[in-house]
DNA sequence: GCATGATCATGC
DNA sequence: GCATGATCATGC
């Protein structure tokens, strides 16, 4: 058959593909789709495949345009109040093979082998909408920027080196920065061997993190870069240092020092009340101007939590997350939960801790949760939803105070759960009839840590 | 002194 | 109005 485009020349593809702007699959196919039924179901990538470019998906190892060296990937963007675009999730790529990820190098890796050159095809998902009806946005290829290939190429070894030391089974995507490790395959995850352990491991595929995949649409959408602060400046530093090393080595100058001697010494004059004194401290220590992002914060997701010990080492509150809606995490599993989701971040701890009554800075340090503490919060996440499922959120009423079901910090040493609030009234609606209120709606709850936790588990150790 | 439920304050 | 970081109040 005759295609439209020549498969081995890499500018005529980038032409047939970029004809897609603006269409939808149903307008930009052959009238062949039409006798397929697709309705909500289908993979978006398999159709463009085969009814646009018209080629049937090829061997795993290769790029899909294995001549012209380039892979076709497809995702989903949402769109904000603001119209802007932003990626809906993470771009996944190609599955890690465990065996045999152990005997290759970066540059000879499948990874390179297939990613090294992306044509990206972004539609705008929308709820309800048929797959062949979402709008195809922005079409264009990418190549990984040197510094970022800089941070990706160790990402990359973290991943090796875990499969290595018979780890497969823990990987998680808060072990890496921008390229991470990422579950793959329905419910309950497909298993898979590994080396160097007996243990079946959960299949993962490379994937980008949601805010790098950001950064990519930023880049294609031309949309000015201004808005962000730079760690690493140049490709020489990102070889010899980590985004880690770059943080802890400026942090490190101000360990021991009161926040008002920090202040004097970055000379930087904040409102120690504002809501965002933290983040703009973080900021004036990292050398990034206040109104910019920290781009490599943003394109990792890192999530920066400030905690403020007693002087026995125990830090003054636990720490929160996001309110967790009741009608939603009944139809979640934990493969594909918020929860999940957060505690698979990669976290920056700002340890300050009082003495006389003053906070002094105690150290920074770059976290992510350990596989076994992972399990451990899933408990809680699953009697979270198993008493919001059955209705019994509350266990008694004492003197007009609902003592609820919740896990509390005995339950788990990870996590607990607690009201997140601004007072009992301001709720999310329930999914089933409390048992003991017949409520319709309850208090909105949100995931803790465990402030021990906390102390035990990441600042002590 | 801590655990748990409740609430406050800021900023978008 | 809401999300988020921070804090309070009560009882054991």
């Amino acid at each position: 058959m005759k295609l439209p485009y020549n498969p081995n020349d890499k500018n005529s593809i980038l032409e047939f593909a970029k004809l897609l702007k603006g269409k939808t699959l149903r307008e930009a196919c052959d009238e062949t789709i039409l006798e397929h039924d697709y309705s909500g179901k289908g993979n978006f990538g398999q159709i463009l495949e085969k009814y646009y470019f018209l080629y049937e998906p090829n061997s795993e190892s290769e790029p899909d345009f294995a001549i012209a060296g380039l892979e076709l990937k497809s995702t989903p963007l949402k769109q904000l109040q603001t119209n802007e675009f932003r990626s809906k999730e993470r771009l996944v790529l190609n599955i890690i093979n465990y065996l045999e990820v152990v005997n290759q190098e970066f540059e000879t890796s499948s990874f390179w082998k297939k990613n090294a050159n992306i044509l990206l095809v972004f539609y705008l998902h929308q709820t309800g909408y048929n797959i062949l009806d979402y709008l195809i946005k922005l079409v264009d290829e990418w190549n990984f920027p040197n510094t970022d290939l800089e941070i990706i190429k160790k990402d990359w070894q973290i991943i090796k080196q875990k499969i290595e030391n018979g780890k497969a089974h823990e990987l998680s995507e808060g072990d890496t920065f921008y390229l991470g490790a990422c579950t793959k395959g329905g419910k309950g995850g497909n298993l898979r061997a590994q080396p160097n352990s007996d243990i079946p491991a959960k299949q993962r595929a490379y994937s980008l993190k949601q805010g790098y995949v950001n950064h990519i649409i930023a880049s294609i959408a031309n949309e000015p870069t201004g808005i962000y602060g730079k760690l690493i400046s140049s490709v020489a530093i990102a070889k010899i240092q980590t985004i880690e090393d770059v943080v802890i080595s400026k942090f490190k100058p101000y360990y021991g020092k009161t926040i008002e001697q920090i202040l004097a010494l970055t000379g930087v004059e904040l409102n120690t009340k504002a809501k965002s004194f933290y983040a703009s401290l973080t900021k004036a220590i990292l050398g990034i101007e206040l109104n910019k992002e920290i781009e490599e914060f943003e394109k990792a997701e890192i999530i920066v939590k400030t905690v403020r010990l007693k002087e026995n080492n125990l830090p003054k509150e636990d720490i929160s997350f996001p309110n967790f809606k009741y009608e939603e995490i009944v139809n979640e599993e934990w493969d594909d939960s918020d929860f999940k989701d957060i505690l698979e971040h990669k976290f920056l701890f700002v340890f300050f801790q009082f003495e006389n009554k003053q906070l002094v800075l105690r150290k920074v340090k770059f976290w992510n949760m350990p596989y076994s503490d992972i399990m451990e919060a899933e408990k809680v996440w699953a009697k979270t939803k198993d008493i919001v499922a059955n209705g019994q959120i509350v266990k008694e009423i004492r003197k007009g105070i609902r003592l609820t079901n919740f896990p509390n910090k005995k339950f788990n040493s990870v996590s607990h759960v607690r009201p997140h609030a601004s007072n009992a009234a301001d709720t999310y609606p329930l999914p089933t009839r409390d048992g003991l209120t017949n409520a319709t709606e309850y208090t909105k709850q949100c995931f803790w840590l465990n402030n021990t936790y906390v102390r035990d588990e990441i600042y002590l150790k």
